[in-house]
RNA sequence: GUGGGUGUAGCUCAGCAGGUAGAGCGCCGCGUUGUGGUCGCGGAUGUCGCGGGUUCAAGUCCCGUCACUCACCCCA
């Protein structure tokens, strides 16, 4: 026999756990709609040179690739095979870029697109890291030019969002890369892969603590003055606590500048964007400026986003983007800027499930009828067809038993209400109805059964469901 | 790609200096032929990752191998 088991870096939910986690993409998805996001879908595996555009790097070494026995054989018998035809996402930016530049005519800009699908990455697992997993965008594009009023935008549709979640309280953290590159050329540091390399070390700060970067700051690989690296790391150290801290503390940056232009575009964006943010609605405690900001990813040109949950540091960024200015430019002539955020929710689940922000949810079955007797079979399930034609989610026990396993496995498939058809029930053309969770049953009129179970299900249960 | 760790019941793990395998949880049954989750009693379950070696004897020691896992790189 084979042991049944699912590949490495997968992750797989029981029923329950299931509903839980639709429950957040059902969130996530009705805040982007409800924001004027457009839904859109694309193939999980693209053609090879459309998403490998930029060879080399970290990205090629975790693509998975496609191959069909036939093309797998074909490849075989050559001498020196290449790469295969196919590939699996590893994001959806790359995707979105390939579907902009490919419908552009047909699109409309500015184009705000959501898209929620999983994506394939072939690192080394690691613990809450998946190699496929879920992804859940938005991104907004524009055609020349795009103002940064939607990069304050983003940040709006993510706080209704995690505010929709209840997953208690959280930061939406800013920064602006031109701000940072702006600030490295006041300091001579004017090569891009050395900025690059700085702010990816810099993005490490919270992680290694202040000594660690700046010896490694101050080494030979980024060859940091000492007057330079404390320079940096003071830089890096702002966290605004209001929006005016947040507008003083840029007037402090752009004032200590010796004259980048660079850096004035970034505070110039920065203040705008705080601006429309709290324009917006989003209360002050929920976003802040934070300088040591950066994210990896190279794309980025201006504003950068992460989240953070305050009372979980420790999960790191549980959403994150930022805005680029060229999406699209391996695959078109024109002009595409963009600004975007992505939920990694697979990840994110697994991390809130770790520290017990979310369980197990209730079933989708919201009432299930037991079989007493198989001489009420008829009667259970005419109650069966008039609940579900009441809009209730309703199973019906097809193959009997004792009442108490009957019950058992309801308790254990999460549903709370039973409705109970049997001799008594029968000959007094009643229903009896039990609350699982509250312990608690009552008797009503047979036709009066799907009101009653609506007034039942309408009143929300305090007591959380035990995992 | 680099560096650690671990493989024993479905799960989490214990197993002393080598002497033919254990706990908790879960699962099944009964207490309760119309009442689950609680409680009590009873029960089932193992090629001790795989291959070789040492030994009278290996889960335990040695060698090899495979798998998994944590961290780094990178990132959701």
């Amino acid at each position: 026999m084979i042991r049944p088991r699912t590949a490495p870096g997968t992750l797989e939910l029981l029923p329950t756990e299931q509903i839980a986690f639709q429950r957040m993409l059902d969130v996530i998805r009705s805040g982007y709609e409800r924001f004027g996001f457009l839904p859109i879908e694309t193939p999980a595996y693209e053609l090879t040179d459309v998403l490998l555009t930029k060879t080399g790097g970290e990205t090629e070494r975790q693509v998975y690739f496609v191959q069909s026995t036939g093309s797998l054989e074909k490849s075989a018998a050559q001498e020196e095979p290449g790469l295969p035809e196919l590939a699996l996402r590893f994001d959806l930016t790359v995707p979105l870029a390939r579907y902009v530049a490919e419908h552009e005519h047909q699109l409309t800009f500015p184009f705000r697109r959501y898209q929620m699908q999983r994506v394939y990455r072939g690192e080394r697992p690691q613990k809450g890291r998946y190699r496929e997993f879920y992804q859940c965008d938005i991104d907004i594009i524009g055609k020349d030019g795009l103002s940064p009023r939607h990069d304050a935008e983003c940040p709006a549709v993510i706080h209704t969002i995690f505010t929709d979640l209840d997953i208690g309280p959280f930061t939406i953290q800013l920064n602006n890369r031109k701000l940072m590159r702006g600030f490295f050329e006041d300091l001579g540091i004017t090569d891009g892969e050395h900025q690059v390399s700085v702010l990816r070390e810099v993005d490490k700060l919270d992680k290694r603590g202040a000594d660690a970067v700046r010896e490694t700051l101050v080494g030979e690989a980024l060859g940091l003055t000492e007057q330079a690296a404390d320079a940096v790391l003071a830089l890096v150290a702002v966290r605004s606590t209001s929006h005016a801290d947040a507008l003083g503390h840029l007037d402090r940056v752009l004032a200590e500048s010796t004259g980048s232009e660079v850096l004035a575009t970034g505070v110039a964006e920065l203040r705008e964007v705080l601006t429309v943010l709290r324009d917006l609605g989003v209360p002050e405690s929920d976003y802040a400026l934070n300088l040591s900001i950066a994210r990896g990813l190279d794309y980025y040109t201006g504003t950068v986003y992460e989240t953070t949950l305050d009372d979980h540091p420790e999960i790191g960024s549980v959403c994150s983007g930022g805005r680029y200015d060229d999406l699209a430019g391996q695959y078109t002539k024109s002009k595409l800027p963009g600004v975007g955020l992505s939920i990694g929710l697979t990840r994110l689940f697994w991390q809130l499930r770790e520290v017990g922000l979310v369980g197990t949810a209730e079933s989708t079955v919201q009432v299930l009828v037991p079989q007493l007797d198989e001489a009420y079979l008829p009667q259970c399930l005419a109650l069966a067809t008039d609940l579900r034609q009441g809009g209730i989610n309703t199973e019906v026990v097809l193959d009997g038993g004792k009442l108490g396993k009957q019950l058992r496995y309801a308790d254990r498939a999460g549903i709370r209400f039973v409705a109970i058809v049997g001799e008594q029930e029968v000959a007094a053309d009643t229903v009896t109805i039990k609350d699982l969770r509250r312990q608690d049953q009552f008797t009503v009129a047979r036709d009066e059964v799907v009101p009653a179970v609506r007034v039942e299900l309408a009143q929300p249960l305090d007591v959380p469901h035990e995992d």
